[in-house]
DNA sequence: AGTGCTTCTTATCAAATGTCAATGCACATG
DNA sequence: CATGTGCATTGACATTTGATAAGAAGCACT
């Protein structure tokens, strides 16, 4: 199976050339994963970062009463992981599954000590994204403890336009921590107001 | 001055050796911060990151009305800095200023590379620092879209049981992403319910 | 002790969001 | 075509949270 996107990914995100990726390549493994399968279920603890090459996935906890959180999504160029799981090999408190078919990378922390093997200057290329994680974490929490569902969904919209059309909107609604129908009513509210100001 | 709590920090969480720690002070410096001081402001590049050698931090935001939402405390052998400022160079969104008297170490990207120069395995845990670290904010936005705000205040009091002593109640508000007024409600509630059961 | 300042609390009312129930719609499937 | 299923919307109502204002307690400073 070709790999266009995660390829690319090694060698513009991580500095690798072509012939380092080819050294790397048997480190890794692609797997196929149909609409609504999972790749991770809490208790489990999470063996390798998905890489996405196609598809959508989704991360999310369950609380108490069993409502799902959605952390996170990934589409094409994508990585999801419960890095902490990964790293210190504890049990996952999340889930992740397919709500596309879609293709993925695995890799674990031996791919990583590998490439880095290969190209010594990897690690700096991983402690960017980690950074880069960190960063867009932070915005996520400032908007949630300081903006309205509205202006959260306005940030949402702009920044995953993408997701808009491929994640039925409940989905969203969780990502931004509100119920389906909040969400409806903002989208309503924001509909009326175009209308009025055009 | 001496720093026991860096320094401790680098032999304990860094891997060095008294030695390694020796070799490299020189890169780092130490400042003395009075209450209410800024070490960072909104438009200002992140120079440094700031360990907390005795005292308290703050980082926060200002929403466009002017309200503070504060994204992180530091207490001793904690660190603050706006990682993606310090590490890409670019303006930072967020205001860092002491809540205590506070001694802090500074340190930059150029004390990181002379650390790993110094010893080969600081970035392995430098990258777990950045784990732990992602892993905390997914909690703390599971929490934020999943859980209610009395939820959210006792996780924080089991969590930061020292922070509740030290800062003001609507600081933790704002932490929260609650009004002072509402934390106060969830207080009294609480309290209620104690005395209930008790 | 007096003064001003900040914090915390309380009360009241308003706004935002959640809950529950019903409906309509699109789509897949028999 | 008929039917079931999941999703989005809407309305009525409840709950939570915010906004504003007022007052009490603590604390620093004089």
């Amino acid at each position: 199976m070709s790999l266009p996107n995660f390829t690319n990914f090694l060698i513009e995100k991580g500095g690798l050339t072509a012939e380092e990726v080819r050294q790397v390549t048997p480190f890794m493994r692609t797997e196929t994963v149909a609409n609504n399968a999972f790749l991770l279920k809490a208790g489990e603890v999470c063996s390798h970062s998905f890489f996405v090459e196609s598809g959508v996935l989704r991360l999310y906890a369950l609380n108490e009463e069993g409502k799902e959180n959605i952390l996170q999504f990934a589409t094409e160029n994508g990585i999801v992981s419960d890095r902490g799981s990964v790293f210190f090999q504890e049990p996952s408190t999340y889930y992740i599954d397919a709500i596309e078919p879609t293709v993925v990378v695995l890799f674990d922390e031996a791919f990583v000590n590998e490439v880095a093997k290969v190209n010594s200057g990897f690690r700096v290329h991983n402690e960017k994204l980690l950074q880069n994680h960190i960063r867009h974490l932070y915005k996520r929490v400032s908007l949630l403890i300081g903006a309205s569902a509205k202006v959260r969904y306005l940030e949402f919209v702009q920044r995953h336009p993408d997701l808009m059309l491929r994640v039925p909107q409940w989905m969203i609604a969780s990502y931004l921590g509100i119920t389906p129908e909040s969400l409806s009513r903002v989208r309503k509210a924001l509909a009326a107001e175009n209308f009025k100001s055009n």
